[in-house]
RNA sequence: GGGCGCAUAGCUCAGCGGUAGAGCGCUUCCCUUACAAGGAAGAUGUCGGGGGUUCGAUCCCCUCUGCGCCCACCA
């Protein structure tokens, strides 16, 4: 454990003021009673005149809040927010900033279902412009995209207000004035600077390749963002012909892009092939003339065992066109459907091209495959089949390929070198659970592309680059112009660059802006970044930099994981944390993973309001680190028990006994010592694991003994307790009580915030979230005492309650004569403990303890006495 | 095909070299002045199969089977 300066210990400097114990205590309304008062208070205000040793810091994600949540997410929301407790009680100044993601396509998706509005980038700005009365999704009003934005902007505000409501009932200890958007003012100077930095070290770039392409959104996206998924085809086997005029089978599932055919590609070692290598063959129906070549990526027994490359029809296209030399013959538009201009190569061939022409590639399919049939050459009937093909993650289509010109950050995806310094990276960090660094292991070394950070959308963060024009108006991509720092942040498209005027936009030999904008995880692989200060506020930045722990679920990190690894990597020649913590996802009680689409969401306001914050927060925390569980409504009822149980335990000891003083001095009787010998343990446990990022192993120590400390302590000494004239046994077990109470108190608070502070505000002055994490030493000797006795005393209670409960009396009955059989140390104990026992016992007659040194376990013998 | 993980009571999960654990559920009982949205007590297992190491294996090693996740798989 870090040793960090003492705070003020509450436990022995408080004065216990009056108490105030409510008649009937309850759960309800303490949400709203402390998350007002901690808001009120800035309770979780983040300190930051405190030395960077003395600071813990947290990267949580920023919530999509354009999304919609259910009960997973707030269950590992709320596992950073357990750690941040902790260390808060430590003494640690927390910095724990809460962001919203709240550009990219998810906003711009809900904002045209909301308005009923779609964005055309070449309509002007209509300062007037009020989106549609009712919405309707078939006619979308298209708008400019300044108006785009302001309605983005807009809505995203009504989110991020929800959100912000949602995370202070769950009791979220975030300090809500650091909190920061993936589109505002400062994430945008952030992600300008950042990539301009980029861009100067050669590690962003511009270049024009092949890049997957979602049809539908009309959008590039990153290889991080593909989904596998099977997609029903068929094999076509479709004959190409050698110069004699002899047939070449190829088997294709795409005969669509027969008209963007450039190679046939056999292995160099098939002996069918290899006397056709350098000669050429003619395509079906087209009659365009393909050279055969060889390369070792054709794999034999793959369909016909020679493939058709196509410009582009899959990732292996790209590599033959690539090492090959083949020219780009496309078909395939940004729209999804086949050019409408018959190409040039095709030229001999246009009434066959023009049957294809301004089809989707499913429609050209069928319209090929008819005309193939009527040429002769499809062999044989296409036969179905499945096969996994890629998608955008939010995609319907399978992706195409298609040449474009975008931004680039290098990743390693090209460069073995730099993927070792980045997998070495992770080895700075420690992982909860450890075995999730081979995820990000795996990861960084499966990638085969550089990060594509340019999207052509509308609501993001803007590349702050021109190109200039030439004499013809052709933009020069090999100079562009760039902005200094301290023009950031803009946006090209309204602010025109240095040197030129706004009139000369688009105009030969003036200027023009970069178009897109950067994809949301090219600004979210900042929040450290963003968050911590960086070159915004170098005082904080040098407090809370590099952070102590990122949280995330298991699913984001092959992107928001790695990619801020990428980017402290690159800016800062770091680790942006030290630690990295993996939740699971919650389940549906079918160990189905939650989805809108499958109607399996757990809404979590519901549970929130059913059960409340507490409840919830306890069942989020028995997740432990990186497993996947289902959802059981019935679990919550157990944290809703437990903190029903806090309330009740300390309304007695609190009221009823009237114990107030949490005072080791005036603990003497063995019993009470045997407790404290046991929580004594329970702390040191307890500590340890939080310290390991083990939050369900703190909770389950604690809770434990809380039941232990009701279900046994509390009966044991009750009626010692009570006693008006019990002296010195009376105010030892007083003293017990009330500084057990205020240790466990301690102890789960980070858990149940609600009705630990609840109970702390009954008889302490502050609030429980500033009090000092327990220590052992605060029990004073008593903390040196065994628990091992209380195991036993709590045996001997067991056994009496089990010998009433066979008999099927009440728990009041009282029995005449009761024999315990026990080793001597056993018996000890019980002899130390008898006044307890007997009052608890009701044991009005003789107490017999009998001796068996081979005793495992103690024995329990009781007779009921008449009742009359 | 590659990687990672999981398999323990009906369910959810701890344990991980020395006679099997918790909670829920279940059964029975109890209005006991903190708690009936309680409380008490009780029953419940070839610790996935097969080998091996060991005085001893749920735990370590090998292997098989089943399940899950990530990646790859578009001819």
């Amino acid at each position: 454990m870090t040793e960090t300066p003492e705070r003020t210990d509450l436990s022995t400097t408080t004065p216990p003021r009056d108490v105030v114990v409510p008649d009937k205590p309850a759960l309800e309304g303490l949400e709203s009673t402390w998350a007002e008062r901690w808001k009120a208070d800035d309770t979780y205000r983040f300190d930051r005149s405190q030395p960077r040793a003395n600071v813990f810091s947290i990267d949580t994600p920023p919530p999509t809040v354009s999304g919609s949540l259910h009960v997973g997410h707030v269950f590992s929301y709320t596992h950073p927010d357990l750690i941040a407790r902790y260390q808060r009680m430590t003494g640690k100044s927390v910095f724990y900033p809460m962001g919203w993601d709240d550009n990219g396509l998810p906003t711009e998706r809900r904002v045209q279902n909301y308005y009923g509005v779609r964005c055309d980038p070449s309509m002007p700005y209509d300062a007037d412009f009020t989106p549609p009365e009712k919405p309707d999704a078939k006619r979308q009003v298209p708008i400019s995209r300044p108006n785009f934005v302001e309605l983005c902007e807009e809505l995203v505000q009504a989110d991020e207000q929800v959100f912000e409501s949602l995370w202070r009932t769950l009791g979220l200890s975030v300090d809500w004035q650091e909190h920061y958007t993936t589109i505002g003012p400062k994430a945008q100077l952030v992600s300008q600077r950042a990539f301009l930095r980029n861009f100067a070290r050669g590690e962003a770039y511009l270049q024009e390749a092949p890049t997957l392409w979602d049809v539908t959104f009309q959008t590039a996206v990153a290889q991080a963002e593909l989904e596998a998924r099977e997609y029903a085809g068929s094999y076509h086997r479709v004959a190409f012909h050698r110069a004699d005029g002899t047939p070449l089978h190829i088997e294709t599932t795409r005969p669509e892009l027969i008209p963007a055919v450039v190679a046939l590609i056999a292995h160099p070692d098939d002996e069918r092939y290899t006397g056709l290598f350098g000669q050429t063959v003619t395509s079906p129906v087209f009659g365009v003339e393909i050279p055969v070549l060889p390369h070792p990526l054709a794999e034999p027994d793959k369909g016909a065992g020679i493939a058709m490359c196509c410009t582009f029809g899959d990732l292996t296209d790209v590599t033959w066109w690539r090492e090959l030399n083949l020219p780009v013959r496309t078909v395939v538009g940004r729209d999804g459907r086949l050019h409408r201009e018959t190409p040039e190569w095709l030229a001999g061939a246009d009434d066959a091209y023009q049957q294809l022409a301004g089809k989707t590639t499913f429609s050209a399919r069928e319209a090929m495959v008819g005309l193939l049939r009527e040429s002769g050459d499809l062999d044989g009937e296409p036969s179905p089949t499945k096969r996994m093909t890629n998608f955008y993650e939010k995609g319907e289509k399978p992706l195409e390929i298609v040449a474009t010109r975008q931004w680039y950050i290098r990743n390693g995806g090209r460069d073995a070198a730099l993927r070792a310094e980045l997998v070495e990276r992770s080895g700075e960090i420690t992982w909860i659970p450890a075995h999730m660094k081979h995820r990000y292991d795996n990861w960084v070394g499966g990638l085969n592309g550089d990060w594509l950070i340019s999207r052509q959308r509308f609501f993001g963060i803007p590349f702050p680059v021109w190109y200039p024009l030439d004499d013809e108006g052709e933009p020069d991509y090999d100079h562009p112009l760039l902005p200094t720092e301290d023009e950031l942040p803009l946006d090209p498209t309204t602010v025109a660059p240095r040197g030129y005027d706004e009139a000369q936009r688009g105009k030969p030999r003036g200027f023009q802006a970069d178009p897109d904008v950067m994809d949301t995880w090219a600004t979210s692989s900042l929040t450290p970044h963003i968050a911590g200060g960086w070159t915004t506020d170098e005082d904080l930045w040098e407090r809370v930099f590099p952070m102590d722990l990122c949280t995330q679920a298991h699913d984001i990190i092959r992107t928001w994981l790695f990619s801020r690894v990428v980017r402290a990597h690159y800016e800062n020649g770091v680790a942006p944390w030290s630690h990295a913590l993996v939740s699971g996802f919650i389940l549906d009680p079918d160990r189905k993973k939650m989805s809108k689409s499958k109607g399996n969401v757990v809404v979590p306001t519901d549970v929130l309001e059913k059960y409340g914050a507490d409840a919830v927060r306890w069942r989020a925390a028995m997740a432990r680190p990186g497993l996947d569980s289902p959802f059981d409504e019935t679990q919550m009822k157990v944290g809703r028990r437990l903190a029903m149980k806090v309330l009740n335990a300390s309304k007695f000891v609190l009221g009823s006994v009237g114990a107030t003083s949490p005072s080791p001095v005036a603990i003497s009787d063995p019993v009470d010592c045997a407790l404290m010998g046991r929580l004594a343990e329970v702390i040191t446990t307890a500590t340890e694991a939080f310290e390991a990022y083990d939050y369900t192993t703190a909770l389950e120590t604690a809770e434990r003994f809380f039941w232990e400390f009701c279900d046994d302590y509390l009966e044991l000494v009750k009626e010692r307790a009570y006693d008006e004239d019990g002296g010195i046994a009376t105010a030892s077990a007083r003293a017990t009580l009330a500084l057990a109470l205020h240790v466990q108190l301690r102890l789960l608070a980070p858990f149940l915030p609600y009705v630990t502070e609840e109970v702390w505000s009954w008889w302490q002055e502050g609030s429980v979230h500033h009090s000092a994490w327990p220590k052992a030493t605060e029990l004073g000797s008593s903390a040196a005492a065994s628990g091992a006795m209380m195991t036993t005393v709590a045996a001997a209670l067991t056994g009496i309650r089990g010998a009433k409960s066979q008999a099927k009396a009440s728990m009041r009955a009282e029995l005449s004569r009761v024999e315990l059989t026990g080793t001597p140390a056993m018996l000890d104990a019980v002899r130390q403990a008898e006044g307890d026992l007997r009052k608890a016992g009701k044991i009005s007659g003789e107490l017999v303890l009998t001796e068996d040194a081979d005793a495992t376990e103690l024995r329990v013998d009781a007779t009921l006495a008449e009742t009359a």
